[in-house]
DNA sequence: GTTATTACGGACCGTTTGGTCAATAATTCA
DNA sequence: TGAATTATTGACCAAACGGTCCGTAATAAC
């Protein structure tokens, strides 16, 4: 009955992500999002009432891509060090190109749009505990944790904080080789069951 | 031979890191910083050339004292586990009071302007690396970290990552009792020598 | 083909941005 | 006191900001 649109707006979805993950809120201009995308404004407000909903919209779509990859990794076959390995590794792959760090985007945006917006800010916070529980599921699955709740708490709580601190560290152009140790650090001091 | 100005340079610094380390750079405005140091952009304009000077400032003031601040506490007396446990309750004091969490200035620099600024991102990463080279020193008044370089270094760059998700996760909200478990389990990784 | 509906593109809006200018006030030196 | 110098203030600037409007193009139903 209508004109169709010409363009896909999952695709625009990801560029639009894209362009808040590398820069924030404030960073990112409404013209750096028509670039990105490709489209103009019109089209862009005819799928998000405004700048802020399409951040929101960028943010549960890493939530859905980025952070549903990592609970993949950690769901995977293996004893917990394994798992951790797998989702280490595949977050220091990033220190291999030569391209910009782009970092986690949940970090970013809680030293970003979260102090502005109660929305953004409750999703990240729900997030990141989303990706803790992962983690306690991921260590449970062997002794010592399957059977030390207080110990799996802890060590998933630990294992959190090094996972965003690591990423943080990416970000900031901290020297892979030192970064790597540190993975192999946090690895050893998970017990192999 | 000319008239005195009003106001103490340092305070109004101290006044301008606290609104790029809320805000971030794009985040403050002129007029934030204007109101929160209570002068004029003409005064502010006379101390630095622009607001990318100013946020450099406040990126060396912040290093001049809060991570001075960190580097005290890890060279004062105790074991390595007993410095850590100062420093890691240091950070976690701040989220006992009801204030908004701020967070580490140069995390939160790290995913705002770094990208943007190349002596802004330089400074952050010479900030971390010394931060690191404190962990270092602080593992090394005891074995087995005294006599084992490759130990220490490893075991100072896994804790500068923990460190710095520590201070992520304290300014995205994450709850007192999960974060105050992690530094535990943290602390009981450190050999008490 | 006509009509209704939607997509597109660019001109356009008021506001805010970082930054400047010029007039005035205050101080020191002679 | 007068000249020189600097601080303060508020008005001001062009550019960029997020967001809107409107004329035109394209499609589907009839």
């Amino acid at each position: 009955m209508a004109r169709p649109r010409e363009f896909d707006p999952k695709e625009a979805l990801g560029a639009i992500m894209g362009v808040f993950w590398r820069n924030g809120f404030e960073g990112a201009s409404m013209q750096d999002i028509e670039v990105a995308t490709g489209l103009n404004k019109q089209s862009l407000y005819r799928l998000y009432a405004d700048k802020r909903a399409m951040y929101l919209a960028a943010l549960r779509h890493y939530d859905e891509t980025e952070v549903a990859r990592a609970g993949d990794i950690l769901s995977g076959p293996g004893a917990p060090r394994e798992r951790f390995r797998r989702l280490f590794n595949d977050v220091l792959a990033e220190t291999a190109g030569e391209g910009p760090r782009r970092g986690c985007f949940l970090c970013n945006a809680s030293t970003d749009e979260a102090q502005l917006d109660d929305d953004a800010r409750a999703f990240v916070n729900e997030a990141m505990r989303r990706v803790e529980a992962a983690f306690r599921e991921a260590l449970a699955v062997a002794d010592p944790y399957a059977n030390d709740a207080s110990l799996r708490k802890a060590t998933a709580a630990k294992l959190l904080a090094f996972y965003f601190g690591l990423r943080v560290l990416i970000k900031a152009n901290m020297p892979a080789a030192s970064l790597k140790a540190s993975v192999r650090q946090a690895l050893d001091e998970i017990a192999d069951g």
